[in-house]
DNA sequence: ATTATCTATAGATCTATAGATAATGC
DNA sequence: ATTATCTATAGATCTATAGATAATGC
């Protein structure tokens, strides 16, 4: 279980001594969670229902986190995980011959497609945790970013797009980044008018008019 | 007062008679909000904290609005409705030489600069208003992006850039909108790296460099 | 004996309102 | 008389835990 080897894991103690059961429980508490920290928000959804949901009593939920602000933590990582997994696989999947640039973006986009609410869960929630699991969460974000800067730099090195300062390749590289998310967030206006597909097209043509200057 | 002409002003009934009255009241306590909904966000903030701020009692606070939904109902319109003003203001002292495009982003992200925390808020606390008011915010979200949308068509009818079809430019338009958002939700690392005329520099080039296939 | 789970509830809030009081205008 | 404001609190939650019970392993 690629879980266990996260940040999130480790930094939440609990008062249950089999590793394997802990994981299990978690496992259940962030499924059940994240459906109903999508569905109402994380300040409207309660303990209660959360343990209802996950099928045991809010007793024992308490024995494998020690706050609520515990399980948004959970949540938060086991989302980045998934995302980072998701773009991994597709990868592996991609044809190799195109643009390496734009096969990330397109791995890039197709997940935040499928992992559109819970993205924006993230972007919503991310508030709510104390400050140090902030951090952590954030430094998930740049660690996807990262892909971008490492895939443009690859380009660079081959000759594929001028010379771009470090400074302008980052910035590109979070321009991905957000691109990705903004599918998420403008959902409202941009599925209407466009599918994921199109999108794609239109944005990769943008993003690497961007780097050709 | 503009503000008297705002969609919010008008979608909450008050128990009191006095327009002028209400008026002030509401300004004051939309003010109070702000700060305290920036510091703590929306579900700590509690309403008796907003009536406190705002100088009178939790019951005089009820007599303005009917929940503490109607209050951030007030601080995101309230928002929108400042945005706009400080983009028409810059725009009025801009130079009118340079290209229209570039005046008007620098118009925007020099008020998202300046706006950072509301827009912030704006982000993170839509999701809590009741779905009939999130559709307010969000036309008001397509009226700052229509600024966008229209200063492209004026470039391209006047043949400063290509032809780009009316899906192109509404995207290009939502990406403008988005950067300048970015600027606020990542600024953790932008501001680390870039001083927002650094921002204003670079992005403006990408987006023009978008619209030259 | 130890570990995991459950029930019941302490303790702490927080929103919204009822009813009393003060201020204003005829 | 009418309008605006205040105080006090009803009523409804919700998190987190203490202590009792059930399940597991020696």
């Amino acid at each position: 279980m690629y879980n266990a080897h996260r940040q999130a894991t480790r930094d939440i103690p609990t008062q249950v001594k089999n590793q394997d059961l802990v994981q299990r429980r978690r496992r259940q508490i962030v499924d059940a969670a994240v459906e109903l920290f999508i569905q109402k928000g994380f300040h409207k959804t309660t303990t209660r229902q959360i343990a209802a949901a996950a099928g045991f009593s809010i007793g024992s939920l308490y024995e494998y986190v020690a706050s609520k602000e515990d399980i948004l933590y959970l949540v938060c990582d086991a989302i980045h995980a998934e995302m980072e997994q998701g773009m991994s696989e597709a990868l592996q999947r991609a044809s190799r011959e195109d643009n390496p640039l734009a096969e990330v973006i397109r791995a890039y986009l197709l997940v935040c497609d499928r992992m559109n609410d819970h993205i924006l869960l993230i972007y919503q929630e991310t508030q709510s945790l104390p400050h140090k699991w902030q951090k952590v969460v954030l430094e998930n974000e740049v660690r996807i970013t990262g892909r971008f800067t490492r895939a443009l730099a690859q380009l660079t090195a081959a000759g594929d797009i001028p010379h771009l300062s470090a400074a302008s390749m980052d910035l590109v590289a979070h321009n991905i980044a957000v691109i990705g998310h903004m599918w998420t967030f403008r959902r409202w206006f941009l599925a209407r008018h466009y599918t994921i597909e199109d999108y794609i097209r239109h944005q990769t043509a943008f993003i690497l008019n961007m780097c050709h200057p």
